[in-house]
RNA sequence: GCGUUCGUAGCUCAGCUGGAUAGAGCACUCGCCUUCUAAGCGAGCGGUCUCAGGUUCGAAUCCUGACGGACGUACCA
């Protein structure tokens, strides 16, 4: 539920009707236990403009305040600043809705918008390394985000599906077809292959040379065998993509091949709106003095990533009909983004009320600070790194417990990729993040593991149980109190995850969450002798609800549970 | 050179649309299992928020400058 809104809402009521300015209200969290459940700041700067005093015009407004349902009581204190503490019994009764309800009492968003996201964009002639990682999941995270709050996402993956490079690859592809079917087993040394082929033999470089105009052509042999390449690499994604558990699909697919006949038509239209310069026999559309400029066609005639960008940009606005154009890419291709964004307004080829965005985000260090690379200094591929998280978290989770063969694997495969997932979505995704095994798949800390690990306590406390839950939310004290009302703050919670593209908002707030949890599961015992009815219940009923509230929370960053671990 | 961005505890990070005494985790020290999963909880230790100015009743947060790092800087993606 909306809580924060509810709140800025009554305190904008209470200063309106004094005839005091209330246009940006803005409530609160506490910063401190002692100051209440939530503050209102803004009455220094009310009483500033009005030239009286902060505490007295505070108290004015504060008395003023007409609310009996959720407000339990209200102090002024320090400069001005206005305390609220809600009813034990308003959090108590809205506790219900999270635990029947799949939505949790989120409200799905009453304008839906349009959004295309694009995410992961592999690059077909090479395996999947972790220079994908990041954009798979913090794209598939917040496709997942902005969807359960009501929007309408259109995922698509922008692979990398065309080039000269593909000449090649199809020309070694044909020579091998008969020698053995696993040839494409390992992009990466088929790529290899291919280059040292086209390096040391001539005759192999003239026919890759062909086959790129043969492709450009559309000659239909040509067409067939990069099809079946391209087919070939997407199933090494789909393999990633499922371990991972990222949502993308085939239908999402639209790689650069797919606007190929629409980049001569692209030129034209610049043209013909004069945004074409000629420069170093290259097409180039020049911006402000702060851009460097555009170039769509190099002086050999080939098209480059900003042309098929500018044209995928149109389909995504002309076509898809996008209101919200976000792209999960990079950082350091921000200046990229600024520069096509421009180029798409000057020409119109979104609207003007298209939102585009650029969602960066930093790269991936070693312990020393710099860029992840394997022990040999290549990339490392992500199938490897998956699988040696899912083999690491196995190791750990052996020592602790007895399991069985398929319930150990499937337990290391939620702990490995969860680690794998949570570690990249709980910081802050603009900063540049150190990889570290033994920190992300540790059990302390702001890790999946803790907050899994909290998981499945709660499910072993209700199979304990085992019976069912009826009865009502009983707030008997401080921690019970704060309990319920983060599990309500849930919704204020995904609201500005999304509205800031944040995926760690998610991530810190399930940690405060589950923190909470164990603080109120070490002092308020729920199935021991001794405990009331009616209480046991209303703990139950707190438990299950964070139950659910982790479990959603993990789902929207594309993190599953176990029931045990 | 120009541009973007970052600089918070020994380490890894939150907090940044200005608010009250700057928060976590790790590491270190010490407590708590005949009691719901101790993979947990509690306590302690640890800070001139890089520096210098400015705006403000109030600055880690906004502005300017300096220093330090990362990244980008027209025919790669």
């Amino acid at each position: 539920m909306k809580i924060k809104n509810r709140l800025e809402s009554i305190i904008a009521q209470s200063l309106h009707s004094l005839s005091l300015p209330n246009d940006k209200v803005i409530v609160s969290e506490a910063s401190k236990i002692e100051f209440g459940d939530y503050q209102f700041n803004g009455m220094m700067a009310i009483a500033k403009k009005m030239k009286t005093n902060p505490r007295e015009l505070a108290l004015l407004v504060m008395n003023n305040i007409k609310d009996d349902e959720m407000i339990a009581k209200m102090e002024v204190a320090g400069a001005g600043f206005i305390n609220i503490w809600l009813k034990d019994n308003f959090l108590s009764s809205n506790i219900n809705i999270l635990l029947n309800d799949d939505r949790l009492g989120v409200a799905k968003s009453l304008k839906t918008q349009r959004v295309v996201l694009d995410y992961s964009s592999p690059n077909m002639g090479k395996q999947m390394h972790v220079g994908h990682l990041r954009s798979t999941i913090i794209g598939d995270a917040l496709g997942n985000l902005f969807e359960f709050l009501g929007d309408e996402v259109i995922r698509q993956n922008h692979i990398g599906d065309w080039g000269t490079q593909f000449g090649m690859l199809i020309a070694y592809l044909e020579e091998n077809k008969t020698s053995s079917n696993s040839s494409l087993s390992d992009l990466e040394s088929f790529y290899q292959n291919a280059k040292k082929r086209f390096a040391e033999d001539e005759a192999f470089a003239n026919k890759s040379r062909e086959n790129v105009v043969k492709l450009q052509a559309k000659e239909e042999h040509a067409l067939k065998l990069w099809d079946e390449f391209i087919d070939t690499s997407l199933h090494h994604c789909e393999y990633v993509y499922d371990k991972l558990g990222v949502n993308l699909k085939r239908e999402d697919i639209r790689g650069e091949s797919f606007y190929n006949d629409d980049l001569p038509v692209l030129l034209e239209d610049l043209d013909k709106l004069n945004l074409l310069t000629q420069s170093q026999g290259a097409s180039c559309v020049f911006l402000n003095e702060n851009l460097p400029p555009v170039i769509v066609k190099k002086s050999d005639g080939a098209y480059l990533y900003a042309t098929t960008d500018l044209s995928a940009l149109r389909y995504r606005t002309k076509q898809l009909n996008a209101s919200r154009i976000c792209y999960v890419a990079d950082s350091r291709q921000a200046e990229h983004f600024k520069q096509i964004f421009e180029v798409a307004q000057k020409a119109s080829f979104v609207e003007e009320q298209t939102r585009l965005e650029h969602i960066g985000f930093g790269m991936v260090m070693d312990k020393s600070g710099k860029p992840f690379k394997s022990r040999d200094g290549g990339t490392v591929k992500l199938i490897d790194l998956l699988d040696e998280a899912i083999l690491r978290a196995g190791e750990s989770i052996k020592k602790r417990d007895e399991y069985s063969e398929v319930e150990l694997q499937n337990i290391a495969s939620i702990v490995g990729i969860g680690a794998v997932k949570y570690a990249d979505l709980s910081l802050h995704r603009e900063s540049n993040y150190m990889f570290d095994w033994n920190k992300m798949l540790s059990f302390e800390g702001n890790t999946a593991l803790y907050i899994q690990y909290a998981y499945a306590r709660i499910n072993s406390i209700l199979e304990r149980f085992d019976g069912k839950l009826d009865g009502n939310v009983l707030i008997g004290d401080e921690l019970e109190h704060r309990l319920a009302l983060m599990l309500l703050r849930f919704e204020d919670v995904l609201l500005k995850a999304s509205l800031e593209a944040m995926p760690h908002v998610i991530s810190s707030y399930l940690y405060d969450l589950v923190t909470l949890f164990m603080k109120f599961y070490e002092n308020n015992p729920i199935l021991k002798d001794g405990i009331q009815k009616d209480v046991k219940m209303s703990r139950l009923i707190l438990s299950f609800a964070t139950a659910n509230i982790i479990k959603k929370a993990l789902k929207i960053l594309g993190i599953k549970v176990a029931n045990k671990i």
